[in-house]
Formats: C-alpha cells, structure tokens, sequence
DNA sequence: TCGCTTCCGTGCGTCACCGTACATACATGC
DNA sequence: GCATGTATGTACGGTGACGCACGGAAGCGA
C-alpha cells in the first residue's frame, strides 16, 4: 500500500516566518494591499511539505490553510474504495482549504502534495478572523475559488469522455507547465490516482506515448520529448485549463 | 434534433419589476441587507423562462444575471459534438452568471431551463458595477461559488466511478429534492444529456429501475414510488450533493 | 381518421477500461 | 553480492457503455 494512503505526514515546521517570508512566492499573498499582507504576516509560519505527504483527508477537520510557495499540491477527490480523481491543483498562485472561511469545516477532498517545497500557512481560527476583516483577502479567494471551479468541471467533461491516452497527454502537459520544466518526476502509480484509473492502464498509455516518441520516461523519470505531438494527441481540454493556474490573477485590484 | 440544442430561444421578458417582485422569491437577494437590495431592485427585470431555453451557450458572452424564483436552471458542459454532463444545477438558492463580475466575460457551460418559472433579471455592466461596491453581494456569491464548486467535483468523481443506474437514481433523487414532488417531467433524451451518456443507456437503467418498483414512468412522466429503495441503488453521492441545493445558506450574515 | 412527431424499447457488434495475476528490471542498502 | 522494495510490462476474461439501426407505441394536430 503507498504511504500516501496509509499515512498523514506532517509538514516540517521551519519555524515562524518575518514579513517577507510570509509571502514566500505565492501570488495570491503577494496581490494584496502592502498594509493587509503586513498584518497578516505575524500569523503566518513558513513550513516544507515531501511528495506524497497528506495535508488534508476528505471528513476530516481542516486545522491549517496553506498559501503555496514553490511547492504543488494535488487535490484528490475520494470515492470509496481506493478510487481516487484529481480535480485540481494549487500552486504558488493559489490557496487551499480557504472555504474553511464559509463554514466548511471539514475537507472534501484529499490535498497531497506533488512536489515538495516550501508554503505559507496559517491557523484556522486565525484565518477565520482575518477573512471577515480583510475585504480584499475576500475578493482574491472569491477569484480563486472560480478558478478552481472552472478547473474541476472541466476535469469532470474530460475524465468522462475522453481516452485514457488523450487525458495522460493532457496531465503531462499541464504538469511541465507548473513545472516549469520538460522533466518532472511522477510514477504510473501517482498518475492513475490522479486520472482515476488502474495503473496498468497509465502503463498501456504511456507506452503509446513513448513509442510515438513523445515523451520517454524510466522510473518515474519522465521527459516530454515532443510538445507539439503531445498536445495534438491530447484532448482541447488542456488548452481550456492551461491558463487557470497562471494567468487570470493579473490585475484584480484594477 | 432537440430543440434545445438547435436554437437559443430567449426568455420572454414580463416587464421592469418593483422592488418586492426583484427578489422573486430568489433566496440569495432575500438573504441580502435591505438597503442593498433595494438599491439593486431598480436594475432588475423579471421574465419567464420555458423548458428547454438555452440561456447561455460555451463560448458565447454573457449578456444577463439570472436569480431564478421558481424556475430550475441546468448546468451543461459541453465536449466536442453533441455529449454534455450536468455539473451543476442553478434554482431559487443561487445564481447564474455571476463570475462575470470576475472578469469572465464568456460562458463556461450551457445553462438550459430544467423547469419553467420567473427569474429577476440584470444586465452585465449593472451587475458588475453594483458588485464592485455591494460587499454583502460579494460575500453571497463566494459562498453560492464555493457550493457550486463543491457540486462539480461530487459530479466529477461520480461520473467517472459509478455505474449509470446508481448515477440515474442519484440525480432523479436530486430532481425531486429541488422540485419538492414525486412526479417531474423528463424524458430519456434530457436525462441522457445531464448524465452524459446515451439515451438507449437511460432508457435501459431506467427499465431496471422501473422492473425493480422504484420507479416509474412514460412518455417523460417520472414518478418514484420507492424512494428509500431508490436511495438504497442510488451511490452515496446523493447524500453529499443533496444539502448543497437547499441548505447552507442559512447565516450568511451572522 | 390519417399522418406526423415524440418517446421508448431492443438487438448487435465493438471498444475502452476493469480486476487480477504474474513477470521483469532497476535501485538501494547491508 | 544479495535481499528488498519500487517501478514497469504483459496477459486474459469480464463488463459497462458505445454507435447504429430499427420497431413500436403514445400523443397531437389537421
């Protein structure tokens, strides 16, 4: 069994951060007004989240909200069973658990994390506080929380129409654009949870991919060979969702 | 062909409305500070809207809000060619279009009338403009976003893991849930469209349902005579979905 | 009464993915 | 070098849904 479904590892804590680590690098603290980030930093701890570590369970109480720095997280949604479909993920230019600010006080979905680094994270009770305050923290998570929207009926289109080998094209894709990078590490394992389907099945259509020299990959070690093919192998879906995760938090306070 | 999917036939418009009529019985603008909505009354016009009006089509731009009163808005995305999934529905507890105010100014998904009734009405530059001040207004549609948000991903995971007559009891539960009757009207065709699979699918769990005397039916009149029994077939999604419609609306202000 | 449309039922071959089981290969640490 | 664990490859029957085609039946208007 992976420790990813055994376990609920903790974050390091790295200690109680200053002003300006309080925005490590995530987008969405760095939006706000100068005055409203310096008062909100004090609540703030800096912490490094592994691959694979758990921070939230579906049912299970959200103790901390999480502002990403360079670190992904994944958030899986849970069916019985240990079936499993990501509907989203939060990068630097995100947030997760900010629907705690609506009463929600329990997670929907599992967050893994899927790549490690560094977050920004705060207290429930603290975040709490501070929403009801802070207009603009509202406006910025009211932005964000359509994005993910956007994202998770999206998925939900994608993962009910489209092949296997169309929607592991359209992952990759997405993930080098996060990444930032052609290479990134992901087992087939890791990626079934994410597509929702058996890992033999990643295995049969990653297969494909690599024999039309898209990518390569060997233990969880994948390269994108050919961009281009990959995308006219993927579904549209991936040109619908590419832009949520960066683009879109421009000029909100215009 | 389906009309539905022929023509975008608009709402007839049933005139200006007074400020007692602008809520229409929409939960979320009664839920709102006198004095906002008041100040909102003068921009609204109520219509009605049919079965089967197309009020927003993917891709197109957004002309109008709605807040339905009595009438049940059907929230369709659209894949490439003629296969759609509901992900979501808009009734008397929310509203539709409202990420206009985001700066999306395009439809996501195709928003078809479920049910005939009265909606209030607003154009998109008033709506924007009033949302830029209104922070009441602001705080409402987060909260109805995240609902919506929340929606999606059970469909997501529901439409990905379930087999279809578990998904067939699960939204015919949902529909009588919002339409407070044992009988609706829908047909196979319109059935088929929500859950994203063919009709002859339908009409085949259907067949299963009704041959088990859960349900039953003809030429689109849909009654269900066992609804534990229909629980009990249906997946556990209902009881996740099912409150998002009705409750959690409740202390928006407190 | 006739004709048309809408709605529902059935049959058939195909296909993507499932569940399971087993085999192989690389990697790491002792 | 060897044991162990991780990652990947292959095989096979089963099945839920697909696409297509056709037939029947109920309602409705002329």
């Amino acid at each position: 069994m992976p420790s990813m479904t055994a376990t609920i590892n903790l974050p390091r804590d790295a200690g109680r951060s200053g002003l300006a680590s309080a925005a490590a690098g995530n987008r969405l603290l760095a939006s706000l007004p100068e005055s409203d980030l310096k008062h909100l930093s004090a609540l703030f701890d800096t912490v490094t989240v592994d691959v694979g570590d758990v921070l939230y369970e579906p049912g299970q109480p959200i103790g901390h909200i999480y502002f990403p720095g360079d670190c992904l997280i994944s958030l899986l949604a849970v069916a019985e069973g240990r079936m499993t479909l990501e509907v989203g993920s939060v990068g630097r230019e995100g947030v997760l658990g900010a629907s705690v600010a609506l009463g929600h006080e329990l997670a929907q979905v599992r967050a893994v994390v899927q790549r490690s680094g560094s977050a920004s994270r705060i207290a429930r009770a603290d975040f709490c506080a501070e929403f009801a305050q802070l207009e603009s923290l509202q406006r910025l998570l009211y932005r964000y929380t359509d994005t993910l929207l956007a994202q998770a009926i999206q998925i939900a289109v994608c993962s009910r129409f489209h092949v296997l080998e169309a929607r592991l094209a359209r992952s990759l894709l997405i993930t080098r654009d996060r990444l930032q990078s052609e290479k990134f590490h992901l087992t087939h394992e890791f990626l079934a949870h994410t597509l929702g389907v058996r890992r033999v099945g990643v295995t049969k259509a990653a297969s494909a991919l690599q024999q039309q020299k898209l990518i390569t990959y060997s233990r969880g070690n994948i390269e994108i060979l050919d961009s281009a093919g990959l995308e006219a192998v993927s579904c549209r879906c991936y040109e619908l969702v590419k832009d949520t995760g960066t683009a879109g938090m421009a000029n909100v306070f215009v």
